[in-house]
RNA sequence: GGGCGAUUAACUCAGUUGGGAGAGUGCAACCCUUACAAGGUUGAAGUCGCAGGUUCAAGCCCUGCAUCGCCCA
């Protein structure tokens, strides 16, 4: 196969789509359940059943499938776990609206109706975003997809709701919690999303009984007045220290309500007073638990206000507000209005102002859960990555209150609690009870609540391996290695996953947990389609390709810092993806022979190889470790550079153009065979160590690589450390530094005196440096190519050519013959420009070798790199002003 | 109120245990040189937010300030 099957530019759609189907369907993706090699494994973070596919899952899985496709390149037995979880509220709101269009509601169909059509929506349209990750050319195992809903992941929640229960970790109370008055269920607290908003603070004045004096109470929820079962002022205030009044008549009602005392009030905040609303707020809950007060509800569970609203009972809660501020103001008992900034906690799945209310919910006593996920981190047995996340998990971890588990929709894990309606009996079991265990009853009666969907998705990594069940997948992949998410679920999530594997599998689920950053537009603000500044992950893969995509993500993707995406640098990567096509294209002209990888290795070490070969060779050892280990300690971007650096700035812009005299074999055909044999070492390394960002591009190129075999999925990550240090040449790599500085200075003079490039020059050079003129000796070729030359003399001899413009090299200077063309004022002022620049380095150096601290203090290794780097300026502007002389005689 | 982070070239960002600042894009000039104009060569551009301190030496460590952002209460 030759060039003709390469298009001058690379088109990455046919191309992706037929390598993502060949590697599905040979399964390249699957992992062993038992395998001799080396695990590894990834539960992807399971996007929801009706999620679409946005920035934040992008990157989140491209960084995935950069390890999972490294890994596999080392030989290991990778495991990527897929799925989706069931988003018990979203969902159910999805297909709630979908009844709406047909005019009915959830209790119109009934339970189980309702359940069906969501399974029905489910088959239909959900998992949708699983065909998007497929776009970006993730490799999960698909074969073991899971979802939280399905048969065996429900079996695990049941049986590790029964333990928890049993081990009075699980219980029912009544509390106070976070309720969506539109979803109509409660929300655990991190389920609450706050938001500063302009908001107002009233002043009312509560009178005292029979007496026209009152206290004075600021709050931003008048409308909550009517579940006041006390007024509380602090102890230690000076304002209220005097008085004797012990209790207050509630305007608007008739009911009176005492004054109590707690050190927990705010002195600083309104007036120091504060209205104590058990019912509806969950700092006045616990005040009212500590005094004994009564907890009265006054607003329902739809925000509609109850009985003790009194004549706004009827209201919505809001309507209600604004109409009991007109009947204060009205009635004198409104002080006061000012402006303030407060939070308000919204629903974060539909948004609507929580309310919090007293309910009867289940809870998970998290706080020994917690202790024992706290300590894994804190003792290393999972390392949270970049560490500062760690604080934030200590943060929460330690302060954290039980989890509210039970909702009030239907979609989702049904709480496996039955009540006897004869003895009250409460009946927890595995299996569905026919009859109350205690009195035998049949007359028992299933809890109507659903689990939070975080329930189960807190058990995904071990019950997508089989939990209960003691499988060989879950023998082989758990602990696994590495947990890939954004920070945002940190506390959703990953804290909560950290409990449960803990609890139940005695083993951490994670070894690591790397926690990448948002994904922002381009301006560093937060994606939503509010703003009109989201950008779809599936419209930049269709017009840049996902390589482009997936090497954007991972070169943005810096540890710590919120990755910034616009389309431009998108379309950045896919002109490097096509500079690659076009070198491979380039290559693939010269490489005929159909060589294995031992046979061209054979060539190598058997061959006369060019200064330039073992130069590449080293460089492209460099790149793989550069790209191995920014991969393993998680700094794609680092890797992501690395790879891009050499391949457009040192194969294509160096070494393809210096091996060009060989390849067309103008140094005979021994040069020419193993140049090709060293370009197609390289080409194959660089596909390999770019296939994990690049997937497509480089199975495409492999794929037509003359005696290909084989996926590049099979490949073995090039340079293992033997053989590493043995292609590693330090030395060749300062010699072709050498070669590579001279051709850029003659190619500056070049530029500066405005000359063709068309125009062949002619170069002399002088040195006194042995090793610099065997250097030039044995580069001569790529010299005279790279720098377009038709005459390159070594002369030994001091004598300056005449007419010439000089460059230094270290301790070689180049006179570029410039009969006839040459510029003096133009050459003098190159020469003096450059004679600054080195004077002013030679200064800063020269500073600190005259000041005896530095060279007393500092390390010998250092002093001695800044005196050869001062007697190294030194001569070079030596040189150059030797030059600026003779140029300057001439024109007289 | 508590915590975390950011401030480096016109823009977006790197900068490994402190040794004298880099990349990509953009900009300017020249070039259709037999892989690539989605390209090549060359070049210009930075008191590393401000003020102190530690050190022979600070973009990096410490203190304070300013501006911006995020998380939690």
């Amino acid at each position: 196969m030759g060039s003709s099957s390469l298009d001058k530019g690379y088109d990455p759609a046919p191309i992706e789509q037929k390598w993502y189907t060949f590697w599905e369907e040979n399964q390249f993706f699957s992992a062993k359940d038992k395998d001799g090699s080396e695990p590894f494994s990834i539960v992807i973070p399971p996007p929801n059943v009706t999620g679409v596919l946005h920035m934040g899952h992008a990157l989140n899985n491209v960084i995935q499938d950069v390890m999972c496709r490294y890994r596999r390149l080392l030989g290991q037995n990778v495991l990527w776990m897929p799925g989706t979880d069931h988003a018990g509220i979203a969902t159910q709101n999805v297909v709630e609206k979908e009844l709406a269009k047909q005019g009915l509601t959830r209790d119109q169909v009934g339970r189980d109706q309702f359940i069906e059509r969501v399974w029905e929506w489910r088959e239909k349209s959900g998992g949708a975003i699983i065909n998007q990750l497929k776009r970006l050319g993730a490799s999960c195992d698909w074969d073991r997809e899971r979802f939280t809903m399905d048969e065996g992941l429900s079996d695990a929640v049941r049986k590790v709701f029964v333990r928890l229960y049993k081990e009075g970790l699980i219980y029912e109370g009544m509390y106070i919690i976070n309720w969506c008055p539109r979803c109509q269920t409660a929300l655990a607290d991190l389920e609450v999303e706050y938001e500063e908003q302009d908001s107002t603070l009233y002043y009312i004045r509560y009178p005292f009984k029979d007496s026209k004096q009152g206290l004075t109470v600021a709050t931003t929820r008048p409308e909550t007045m009517f579940g006041d079962t006390a007024l509380a002022v602090n102890p230690n205030d000076e304002r209220y220290s005097d008085l004797t009044h012990t209790h207050v008549c509630l305007p608007l009602t008739d009911r009176v309500i005492p004054i109590i005392r707690d050190e927990y009030v705010d002195t600083e905040f309104g007036t120091g007073a504060l209205k104590v609303t058990p019912a509806h707020d969950p700092n006045d809950f616990t005040l009212g638990d500590k005094h004994g007060l009564e907890k009265l509800k006054v607003i329902d569970d739809s925000g509609i206000m109850l009985d003790g609203a009194g004549q706004f009972k009827g209201l919505d809660r809001f309507e209600c507000r604004k109409a009991a501020v007109e009947k204060l103001e009205e009635t004198g008992y409104l002080l006061k209005k000012e402006p303030l900034k407060n939070s308000v906690g919204n629903c974060y799945r539909c948004q609507t102002v929580v309310e919090p209310t007293i309910s009867k919910q289940w809870f998970v006593k998290v706080g020994p859960l917690a202790q024992k996920a706290s300590d894994a981190v804190r003792s290393g047995q999972t390392r949270i990555l970049p560490d500062n996340w760690s604080k934030t998990y200590f943060e929460w971890m330690d302060n954290i209150r039980d989890w509210c588990i039970s909702r009030q929709i239907w979609w989702g894990h049904r709480i496996p609690v039955w009540k006897c309606q004869d003895c009250d009996a409460v009946i927890v079991e595995e299996t569905d009870p026919s009859a109350c265990t205690s009195c035998g009853s049949t007359d028992i009666i299933q809890e109507n609540d659903v689990l939070d969907t975080w329930f189960s998705s807190a058990l995904w990594p071990f019950s997508t391996m089989g939990w209960p069940e003691n499988t060989d997948l879950l023998k082989t992949f758990y602990p696994t290695n590495v947990l890939v998410t954004g920070f945002d679920i940190l506390f959703f999530w990953v804290a909560r996953m950290m409990m449960m594997g803990i609890h139940f599998m005695d083993e951490v689920p994670f070894k690591d947990v790397y926690i990448h950053a948002l994904v922002r537009d381009e301006h560093g603000k937060k994606m939503s389609k509010s703003k009109g500044n989201v950008i779809d992950p599936l419209q930049v893969i269709d017009n840049f390709g996902a390589d482009a995509f997936r090497f954007t993500l991972a070169a943005f993707a810096a540890q710590g810092r919120d990755v910034k995406m616009s389309e431009s640098r998108v379309e950045g990567y896919r002109h490097f993806v096509n500079k690659l096509w076009n070198a491979a294209r380039f290559a693939l002209m010269h490489i005929e022979e159909p060589l294995s990888d031992d046979e061209l290795n054979q060539r190598i070490s058997q061959s006369e190889l060019a200064f330039v070969d073992r130069w590449i060779l080293s460089r492209s050892a460099a790149a793989a470790l550069s790209v191995k280990e920014g991969i393993e300690a998680y700094k794609f971007n680092e890797a992501a550079s690395a790879v891009y650096q050499f391949i457009w700035h040192e194969f294509c812009d160096w070494y393809l153009e210096a091996s060009k005299p060989a390849l067309y074999e103008k140094e005979g055909t021994q040069r020419r065979d193993a140049a090709r044999a060293v370009l197609a070492r390289v080409l194959k390394d660089i596909l390999i160590m770019l296939h994990p960002f690049m997937p497509f591009v480089t199975e495409e190129i492999y794929s037509i690589f003359p005696g290909a075999q084989g996926s590049i999925m099979d490949a073995r990550f090039p340079y293992d450390s033997d053989k590493y240090d043995s292609i590693r040449d330090a030395d060749i790599e300062k010699d072709m530094t050498f070669i590579f500085e001279m051709i850029s200075g003659i190619r500056n003079i070049r530029s500066e005196m405005n000359i063709q490039p068309s125009m062949s020059l002619n170069v002399v050079t002088q040195t006194a440096d042995t090793r610099e003129a065997r250097l030039i000796e044995d580069n001569s070729a790529s010299i005279m190519n790279l720098a377009r030359l038709d005459i390159l003399e070594i002369n030994q001899s001091n004598e300056a050519p005449s007419s010439s413009a000089a460059v230094v090299t270290e301790n070689t200077t180049s006179y570029v013959s410039l009969e006839g063309v040459i510029d003096l004022n133009v050459e003098m002022l190159r020469l003096e420009k450059e004679i600054e620049k080195n004077t002013k380095e030679l200064l800063g150096v020269s500073k600190r070798l005259n000041n005896d601290s530095f060279l007393e203090k500092a390390p010998e290794d250092v002093v001695e790199k800044v005196k050869a780097q001062h007697s190294d300026i030194e001569a070079k502007i030596d040189k150059l002003n030797q030059n600026l002389e003779r140029i300057k005689s001439m024109k007289n």
